[in-house]
RNA sequence: GGGCGAUUAGCUCAGUUGGUUUAGAGUGCCUGCCUUACAAGCAGGAUGUCACUGGUUCGAGUCCAGUAUCGCCCA
């Protein structure tokens, strides 16, 4: 393009697609395994494959994509591994909806076999939509390397591990109360049942005592469980009840005998004091029946309806039952009272069922043993989390962890690896499926129903995406990984066990930092969920907006780990700059040819010393320091920082004033000076899209692709760039400064004064250093709006003038006819008082001798300086208002 | 009940080890501009008892203690 033919408006939606297949084309996010350089590699914490993207994943990995992009241009062979995982109760709930909608099947009407036929049916057939979201985004992932956690190789990882935990005494199969969903009809684990404080009754109900005519009163919130109580509890202390203990309770309805017994658990305090003990469908409960050897009377079935031992209740669901039971108890008089309590109900975090405590065999990890070694990663600083608020959560975790419910009643999902021999009950967990029992050699053998736990796969990831258990190249050159980046509500879920996992079967840690990301809020703060309908469909914004606008938005809207609270209008920042962008690249680009492009790309224009000016020097210098501040602040992860610092650089600084202050040049007959200052400016915009790239790369790729050499490679791939100190300027910096508020100073003055921009001003100045406004004079005409300037060192000020004071320098427009004296003199008072407060400040800390006598000699100079300035100013405003008044 | 975090402009938030900040940014608001890159823009303007109370200090938005409100996690 040597005649730019520049589109007057960037359009993102061919732009984007465009770029996208072309560095797919061009095979640049593939990660290589032979490669010498340095690796920086990132594993996708793997979506559900039923889910479509939601603003949480494009945060989230628009944040990977930036890490990934920003190492690639350091020069590092990164590697991002993406894929999704099989999300079980998720997808087995989405299929089988489906299923019973379409066809009106269940899955008990087809049968396992052929309901997981069906499922992965739908995978390949629904389950690319998440990944084809992420790409949209512009996630530089191996997409190559695409990984399931149902693919052969991840099963076989599973396989392998549930083997070795095994052999290690490490896995156990027990009768434990565990989370059940009456339905999903499956066990959960503890971070699956999600604890919700809901508005709840306490129901006191009296419990006959055998052979008198008293009663105990237990409190429940519970009443329904009754059925299933075996005897009831006081704390042994609890003088109330001592000699009751040991006394038989007639238990109502089922008008079965149970005892009293004292036991420690029993907190006095609440309710009565006497509690009910129903040991197969509490956790504590269950723990009190071990401890007093209770039978277990389990009175529900799977589906949440009472069982044979619930007696007439037998069938009933469970709501029904309790105000069956409590109705009942309330005809036999033993009811007492029914109060309102708030109370925690955990819920299925699928389905938001109510959970059941449930007593049911099922297979459990020992988790202390594992939780060791990844305690002890994180706070010997192995491992570093960020924000570090998140250890104490990690570690208080770690501490407390529990084990770990794995088997699910499910049919999708990594089936158990254990193998059961029909004639002599033997039992095998084994790596292949056996086909005769290695006891009694008989072939009549059956595999456990259950699955496993989808994380029982997903804490595998960082390592069997790279192929363990093979020793792969490529788990020898990107293991460990770089960076976890997730938010924080899977700390648990994941993060812990990842951790576990990395450190049991790879002997090392699967990462080296965590970066959590906030969650995406509303624009009130609520979380974003279906249910309220207030989710911003990511997609719906990237159409909108484009791409790189949701990226960009979400960047700038986002503290380190802190919650966004996001509005749709919040994409129009990310719009409004990228359109900014194409811009300031427009401007340039209609001047651009091949001479310039070669100048600016050679960087031969930094060696034109003598076409230099002042704004040249400053931008560059401007430049080198945003380059700097731009990549510490990506190193430290502070995306935040990184990109404020260059959306103030590149807006506030290289459009608002440099391109500005350059348009003088640019439009001279002087070929020269033009040639030199495009040079200039174009070598800082190429800079600026390198430094922009990885939170914008579609854009950027645009442009650069319109600004490079045609021998230069694409964006993606280029070289980050590299900072020189040798081209900071603080003196330079200094005399902008002081140029820009001259020019303030008048854009202030004509504003306020309501002078059109038609109206040219004559400007006077009262200074000694003439010489800089020599320098400038271009410029202020230019950028202020001034004809002529007069400069002395002695010059007084015009009759009918504006005026405005900067230490040594006092401005001066005369405004004959134009001048509003009422405005000025109130401009000019508001400008005394707020100089008078500054003073009292300054003078209130030179006064006091405590401050002299302990303050640092340059805190106290800096003081006296300031004061000083002050006052000087001051002292003239009132010069120059006392001037005002005599007109 | 235990723990963590927050409270700074109308809104969303920055503010590193106490003095380089005369408390900032984006957005919104008011005024004037279609100035040959951009009205998705330009120029100017207004707006803050830094939640409250006390303490440490020559000096506190910043450190300490307590209070209030809100949010999250765990039990």
């Amino acid at each position: 393009m040597s005649t730019p033919d520049i589109p007057k408006t960037y359009d993102p939606r061919t732009v984007e697609s465009k770029w996208f297949q072309h560095w797919l084309d061009n095979r640049y996010f593939h990660a290589d395994e032979s490669s010498d350089r340095p690796t920086y590699s990132i594993v996708i914490p793997p979506p559900n494959v039923t889910s479509v993207l939601h603003m949480g994943h494009a945060y989230n990995n628009t944040v990977q994509d930036i890490f990934i992009r920003f190492h690639k241009m350091l020069g590092y062979n990164t590697l991002w591994m993406p894929g999704t995982d099989h999300a079980g109760i998720a997808t087995q709930n989405v299929v089988e909806r489906f299923l019973k909608k379409e066809e009106n099947l269940t899955r008990h009407d087809l049968g396992r076999e052929k309901f997981v036929e069906r499922v992965w049916e739908w995978k390949h057939k629904h389950g690319n939509i998440i990944i084809e979201q992420l790409q949209k985004m512009g996630c530089a992932c191996d997409w190559e390397r695409e990984r399931f956690t149902m693919d052969d190789g991840l099963s076989r990882a599973v396989v392998e591990v549930f083997y070795q935990l095994y052999e290690k005494g490490l896995i156990y199969r027990g009768e434990y109360i565990i989370n059940w969903c009456p339905r999903c009809e499956t066990a959960l684990s503890d971070e699956e049942a999600i604890h919700d404080d809901r508005e709840g009754k306490l129901w006191h109900i009296k419990y006959p005592i055998k052979d008198s005519d008293q009663y105990v009163i237990v409190a429940t919130t519970r009443p329904e469980t009754m059925l299933g109580d075996t005897a009831v509890a006081v704390n042994p202390s609890d003088k109330r009840y001592t000699k009751l203990v040991g006394k038989t309770i007639i238990l109502p309805i089922m008008n079965r005998e149970i005892p009293i017994i004292a036991d420690e658990y029993v907190d006095s305090e609440f309710g009565t004091g006497a509690v009910k003990v129903t040991p197969a469908h509490d956790p504590n409960d269950f723990e009190m029946g071990k401890r007093h050897n209770l039978p277990f009377i389990n009175v529900m079935n799977g589906n949440g309806t009472m069982n044979e031992n619930a007696g007439h209740y037998n069938r009933m669901t469970r709501e029904k039952c309790r105000e069956g039971v409590v109705d009942e108890l309330e005809t036999a008089g033993l009811l007492e009272k029914i109060e309102k309590h708030n109370h925690s109900v955990a819920h299925c975090q699928r389905c938001d069922t109510t959970v059941e405590p449930y007593l049911s065999r099922q297979w459990f990890v020992k988790a202390k043993p594992l939780a060791k070694p990844a305690l002890k990663a994180v706070l010997d600083g192995d491992i570093k989390i960020h924000p570090e608020k998140w250890i104490k959560v990690y570690q208080h975790w770690m501490e407390n962890i529990r084990d770990w419910c794995i088997s699910r009643q499910l049919w999708w999902g990594h089936r158990i690896p254990v193998y059961y021999c029909q004639d002599c009950n033997h039992m095998m967990v084994l790596r292949e499926a056996p086909t005769t029992c290695e006891k009694c050699q008989s072939t009549n053998i059956y595999q456990d129903e259950d699955v496993l736990d989808t994380w029982f796969s997903s804490w595998l990831w960082p390592f069997s995406t790279m192929g363990w258990p093979e020793k792969t190249a490529t788990l020898e050159k990107f293991y460990p990984t770089s960076v976890l980046v997730t938010a924080p509500d899977i700390i648990f879920f994941w993060v812990a066990r990842m951790v576990m996992a990395g450190m049991e079967f790879m002997g090392e840690i699967p990462f080296h930092f965590v970066y959590f990301n906030g969650l995406i809020r509303d624009d009130q703060g609520r979380k974003m969920s279906k249910s309220l309908g207030n989710g911003i469909d990511p997609l719906a914004m990237i159409d909108q907006y484009s791409a790189d606008s949701v990226r960009f938005s979400l960047l700038m809207l986002t503290a380190e780990g802190q919650d966004i609270n996001l509005a749709e209008s919040s994409f129009e920042i990310g719009r409004n700059f990228c359109n900014k962008l194409w811009n300031a690249f427009r401007m340039l680009g209609m001047h651009l040819n091949e001479d310039i492009r070669e100048f600016a790309a050679s960087e031969n224009v930094l060696n034109d010393t003598n076409f230099f000016e002042v704004s040249d020097i400053w931008i560059l210098s401007r430049y080198h320091k945003t380059i700097d501040a731009v990549t510490v602040n990506l190193k430290a992860m502070k995306l935040n920082d990184a990109v404020s610092s260059l959306y103030g650089f590149f807006w506030r600084e290289f459009c608002d004033w440099y391109l500005e202050l350059i348009k003088p040049r640019l439009y001279s007959d002087d070929p020269a000076r033009k040639r030199f200052v495009l040079g200039i400016a174009l070598y800082i915009l190429r800079g600026i899209l390198k430094l922009l790239h990885p939170i914008v790369p579609f854009i950027t790729e645009e442009i650069w692709n319109l600004v490079k050499l045609p021998a230069e490679s694409d964006i993606i791939i280029a070289e980050w760039p590299v900072h020189n100190p040798s081209f900071f300027h603080d003196d330079i910096e200094q005399e902008m400064t002081t140029l820009q508020a001259v020019i303030g100073a008048i854009r202030n003055i004509r504003g306020e004064m309501n002078i059109p921009p038609s109206k040219r001003a004559t400007l006077c100045i009262k200074s000694p250093n003439g010489e800089f406004f020599h320098r400038h004079a271009i410029v202020i005409r230019s950028l202020a709006q001034v004809d002529g300037i007069d400069v002395a060192p002695d010059l007084t000020k015009p009759k009918f003038s504006a005026s405005a004071v900067l230490k040594d320098i006092e401005i001066f427009i005369p405004l004959e006819g134009l001048i509003d004296i009422g405005i000025e003199r109130s401009r000019m008072q508001k400008e005394i008082i707020r100089l008078e407060k500054q003073i009292e400040g300054t003078e209130k800390k030179l006064l006091n001798k405590d401050f002299l006598g302990r303050a640092p000699k340059d805190v106290i100079e800096r003081e006296r300086l300031k004061s000083r300035d002050f006052q000087d100013n001051l002292e003239k405003l009132r010069v120059n208002l006392k001037s005002l008044s005599d007109v």
